[in-house]
DNA sequence: ACTAAAATGTGTTTTTTAACACTATTTTTA
DNA sequence: TAAAAATAGTGTTAAAAAACACATTTTAGT
């Protein structure tokens, strides 16, 4: 089996994945009736108000979930890891796409279409479980960063980022570099800053010590300080 | 058939709920499976830290669902209007509550027992979709909250509170008072500003016309001219 | 009805953070 | 590989909103 096909396998049998939910004639459905998709760094999976088409399950890459706001300002609302799900709450709640999905690496999704997506939750309510709770999931971890984003002050926001990103994607082999590249744009994106704010209080954080930087490379230095930022502001 | 008697029974009927997706032997179990509760104006539902233990629906009244955050500073997150549902996110989520839950004004409701609420999904993929349906509906309210409370400034983050206010209570029988009483300070928490700055913006409003305010009482009296403020900023 | 407490309202100061203007560096691409 | 474009970095100014300090009014409890 090749590195992609591994991937692509893990995706319908890892216990992380939703589709592990699925009963073996589900999964063997699902296996001949879906779609791949393959995107480049950059590449858009869907934008503010498209008309959903299906679930994409992430199967490899990282991709970041955001909402253009007042003034052509972005703000990242979720950052997808693989099995991660995209593109299902426009559709269950019947509405367009509010937001936009860009690959902010090389990704590969599964997409399953709507019909197939209903079919499957209405013969399978183990499924149907496993999308409310990622449902249930997703609006906890929204409504706790309103409340960040919006009461916390700028060091606290990107110190709350920053092991946002250490606690969605990890850390490198090292065991200390945030094994996530982004832009500096994207890192003010998410915690609700400018670009310059975000460079500077970056530099800061490496002055103190508490990170240091290579280019995109961030590696946590402390994190128990890094913490105290994010928890005090 | 009593006035509280009729309340109640709508929320078994009415197809606003979601009790209505039920079948007739479901919905007679759950008449003879649940409990009900009744609370009085600043009454806690649940809160913050406890363990959810099942799916409360609103009969009547009105309640806030917030969130203390930085120096006991509420972010009111979701306001909830009868038929709407409570305390499952947590319980789906299989965390502890978030959030909190205060009636503003004498409310009434229905509870369904975490094992109930789970047999009914298992046996019912309508009931259960419309669990997925209402979670997706809040999971967009809030990104899209985030990015406003966020972005907009205080005079855009306001008019955007009153138009959600009378969107999600509507008017009284003037049509043009809102249908809900709320303290400067609940007005302020969900608006994401300081109690002094909601009554300084709110006094702005009725100055150039858009409102008329009489004590807790609030009266959109150009609903274009909130639109724009709430849209531009 | 009377008092204490809570909520509302207003002016001033201070803090935070965005906006702006620009340089330097890195990355694309022609 | 040189030019252009995008990204990163820095200092300064301006705007927004919080914090603070009180006065006034309303509400709740005895």
């Amino acid at each position: 089996m090749s590195v992609i096909e591994a991937i692509y396998e893990k995706c319908f049998t890892s216990e992380d994945s939703l589709l592990s939910l699925l009963t073996n004639e589900q999964n063997d459905y699902v296996r001949h009736n879906h779609t791949s998709l393959h995107y480049k760094k950059n590449d858009v999976l869907y934008k503010d108000g498209d008309v959903p088409t299906g679930l994409f399950i992430l199967a490899e890459g990282k991709v970041k979930i955001f909402r253009e706001g007042v003034g052509h300002r972005d703000q990242i609302v979720r950052m997808i890891k693989p099995y991660g799900l995209m593109g299902y709450r426009a559709l269950f709640a019947n509405e367009t796409h509010i937001t936009s999905a860009v690959a902010i690496e090389e990704s590969t999704v599964i997409v399953i279409k709507k019909g197939d997506l209903l079919k499957l939750i209405h013969e399978n309510s183990k499924f149907a479980l496993g999308i409310i709770n990622s449902l249930a999931a997703n609006l906890g971890f929204s409504e706790l960063r309103t409340v960040t984003l919006t009461q916390k002050h700028i060091r606290g926001r990107l110190a709350e980022s920053i092991i946002f990103l250490k606690d969605t994607y990890g850390y490198e082999k090292d065991n200390c570099t945030l094994n996530v590249y982004l832009s500096r744009e994207d890192i003010a994106n998410l915690s609700n800053m400018t670009t310059s704010n975000a460079i500077r209080t970056l530099s800061a954080f490496a002055e103190e010590g508490v990170i240091s930087l290579s280019g995109k490379k961030i590696r946590i230095e402390n994190a128990e300080k890094l913490n105290k930022i994010s928890t005090m502001g």
